[in-house]
RNA sequence: GCGCGUGUAGCUCAGCUGGAUAGAGCGACGGCCUCCUAAGCCGUAGGCCGCAGGUUCGAAUCCUGCCACGCGCGCCA
């Protein structure tokens, strides 16, 4: 709504620099657009002049007010002035520009991505319940796809299953050292609801068992063994077991309005060979050496390229990451090179697919397969997977360093391209604080000094994600119930489901990427103050005023708009002025803060902007009565800027996969 | 040791590529429901922006050094 004004402006001040200055286009600076302190000053602030005062030995305040007498009319502008500083602040035509957003089709935005952009998400090992920490990568890699699809760029999304990796290999020894489960027992027990949950406290037990006895970690390297070669019993088993907690993760995710287009199996990576095919790459490439003898004998290597950053100091043998081990296997550094290489299009191999089950929206989710289906006439056939211009990666901090290696074979085997097009969207843990970590009877004694608590899943710490989620349902649905006494269960547990959910979401984008959350069940269960709830209740509030308009005179957002047209623009001064100005030019900047979201991968500033836009609602709504106004050209212009703010609001909510209740 | 990140109000955090008086939420204190939902609004108190230099017309923001904390540096993923 508010670039295309940005980039007619930039435009129209260049053309004029170069006019009045005899600049060379390429000798403009970069025109940065500011919004003044207050919409008296001004509404969109330029500072070019701070910038070219040297060049030109000029005093800013002389260039800014050359600039202002010389810029001539532009649509959407009233009036240019400059200030004593040299700021040249620009003034909108308010009228026009709220009569514009309401009337007029939605705005192209300017993206230019046309091509495919592949964005994997989510990936949590099939071993065990989803915990809060999977909760901020879901919410930020969807928020990202999001935010990619409101640019108008088409998108493909992947969940990557990691099934023949060690934890879903304890899960299997659990089963048969500590239960003496058959396979049988086995794949009924996965039928069971909240599977996940029972592998999470098995999982623990295996860690346990391993630590009283080192001896049995033996156990694990033969089941690994037999995930990765695959073609046995315990390989059938893991897939099948792997299968039933992907689904409830899925079932998890699907509550937080989080879906995906493709789940990636690494064991079908394993048994289609993409991993041979790459090595074949890297060593034509000569990316990769064997290494004869020393310490890595009998491995082929990659060397560590500096900047990777991560290089022990001294020890030559250090610089060498282990791409195969002495004993022929694979690391996950190479098997993930096999998949980049895919998602790029530049595997000369290609996975089998299948449908696999339904996704509330609609929107069919696949699964990667080794085989064809068996019946491919009942199956539609598969889009075109892979093939990206682009990846993002949404993984933590923590494996930076395996990302830039990632990043660096790319490179090395001639694909700068795609090197430059491959993000490491990282973001900082999820810890617990103190108070959480005690109320759920941690011992912190040794992290007393830290500002959080690290949790350890391997030990069955942490806080399920359903079990937050429930929780918070629980809590929103009292709520509800409290202020909506007519409402009919099922609505009220529908709406106690929204809530939910936008306050789970909202937490976990809140906050920039690098910041550990230490995450605090209280404050995760407050629905005031910045939160989702918060946000939902301010459009909720919104869609009210224009319900409750419409009913009493039959006043609908088509009869406002078409009003607006013969509405004295001196009404709109009369309606709230400065103050509801303010508030239209700030619901119109969400195409611009997508920009920057994108640009920056800095998600919060989407959260941000929408808790701010909800406040200076709420202060509008206090302010300024709607229904009540008398003035018929006064309550029209009023409800004209209600209209804008809820739509723009829940565009706003919708990008972080929260949805706006009726009532609540 | 090396690399990356973080240090802003009592607590949790914003502050976008340097720009107009350093903001928000929570907590504290004081107000506002015959008025479009009080999950709300208004007001008060609270800040050597880790420390020290430097660049600049201008620094919380950029550079250098130091201090504190976190993460990473496996033939784990």
């Amino acid at each position: 709504m508010i670039l295309q004004l940005h980039a007619a402006l930039r435009e129209r001040i260049r053309t004029r620099l170069v006019e009045l200055y005899g600049l060379d286009a390429a000798g403009v600076p970069d025109i940065a657009i500011q919004y003044p302190p207050n919409r008296d000053l001004g509404d969109l602030a330029v500072t070019v002049a701070f910038e070219l005062a040297r060049i030109l030995r000029k005093a800013p305040r002389v260039i800014a007010q050359e600039l202002a007498d010389a810029l001539g009319p532009l649509d959407g502008v009233a009036r240019a002035a400059a200030t004593p500083a040299g700021y040249l602040n620009i003034h909108l035509d308010r009228a026009a520009h709220l009569r514009r957003v309401l009337g007029g089709p939605r705005a192209a935005p300017p993206g230019g991505d046309s091509e495919k952009t592949i964005v994997e998400h989510t990936a949590i090992n099939p071993n065990k319940a989803a915990h809060i920490g999977h909760l901020r990568n879901a919410a930020l890699g969807d928020t990202l796809v999001r935010l990619l699809r409101f640019r108008d760029c088409p998108v493909e999304t992947q969940n990557y299953i990691d099934d023949t990796g060690v934890q879903v290999a304890d899960i299997i020894v659990g089963f048969q050292q500590l239960e003496d489960r058959t396979p049988e027992q086995i794949r009924e027990l996965a039928g069971q609801p909240r599977f996940d949950y029972y592998c999470w406290d098995l999982y623990a037990r295996v860690t346990a068992w391993y630590e009283a006895d080192n001896g049995r970690l033996a156990a694990r390297a033969r089941m690994l063994r037999d995930l990765e070669h695959g073609g046995n019993a315990n390989a059938a088993t893991a897939r099948f077991v792997a299968d039933r907690i992907v689904r409830l993760h899925l079932a998890t995710m699907d509550r937080l309005n989080v879906e995906y287009d493709l789940l990636s199996w690494e064991g079908d990576i394993l048994r289609l060979d993409f991993w041979a095919t790459a090595f074949d790459v890297l060593k034509a490439a000569g990316a990769v050496t064997y290494q004869p003898d020393g310490p890595q004998a009998g491995c082929w290597v990659m060397p560590i390229d500096p900047e990777a950053g991560a290089d022990a100091a001294g020890d030559a043998e250090a610089r060498w990451k282990v791409i195969v081990r002495s004993d022929g296997t694979v690391t996950y550094v190479g098997k993930d090179i096999a998949y980049q290489l895919w998602k790029f299009g530049l595997l000369d191999k290609d996975f089998q697919y299948g449908p696999h089950g339904s996704q509330r929206s609609g929107r069919p989710l696949w699964t990667t397969r080794q085989d064809a289906p068996d019946d491919p006439g009942e199956i539609p056939p598969a889009p075109r997977f892979g093939h990206a211009r682009a990846v993002y990666n949404v993984i933590d901090t923590r494996q930076s360093y395996l990302q830039q290696l990632l990043k660096q074979s790319l490179a090395a085997i001639g694909h700068a391209t795609e090197a430059e097009r491959s993000f490491h969207y990282s973001y900082e843990m999820v810890a617990l604080s103190h108070a959480t970590a005690r109320a759920l009877g941690y011992d912190t004694s040794a992290e007393s000094d830290r500002p959080f608590v690290e949790v350890s899943g391997r030990r069955g710490q942490g806080v399920k994600a359903d079990d937050l989620l429930d929780r918070m349902v629980a809590a929103a649905r009292a709520e509800v119930r409290a202020r909506n006494a007519e409402l009919p269960a099922e609505a009220a547990d529908r709406t106690a489901a929204m809530i939910a959910t936008a306050a789970v979401r909202y937490f976990m984008v809140k906050y920039t990427r690098n910041k550990v959350i230490a995450f605090d069940i209280d404050e995760a269960l407050s629905f005031e103050g910045e939160s989702g709830p918060y946000l939902q209740y301010a459009a909720v509030r919104a869609g009210n005023i224009l319900g409750k308009l419409q009913a009493r005179d039959g006043t609908d957002e088509a009869a406002i708009t078409a009003a607006l047209e013969a509405l004295p623009a001196e009404a709109l001064a009369e309606a709230g002025g400065s103050d509801l100005w303010a508030l239209v030019l700030e619901a119109s900047r969400l195409d611009e803060i997508a920009e920057q979201a994108v640009r920056t991968l800095e998600l919060s500033v989407l959260a941000k902007y929408a808790f701010g836009l909800a406040q200076a609602f709420n202060t509008f709504y206090h302010r300024y009565p709607v229904i009540a106004e008398e003035r018929r050209d006064v309550r029209l212009w009023r409800a004209a800027a209600v209209v804008h703010v809820r739509r723009q609001l829940t565009r706003a909510l919708e990008l972080m996969g929260c949805e706006v209740p009726a009532r609540m």
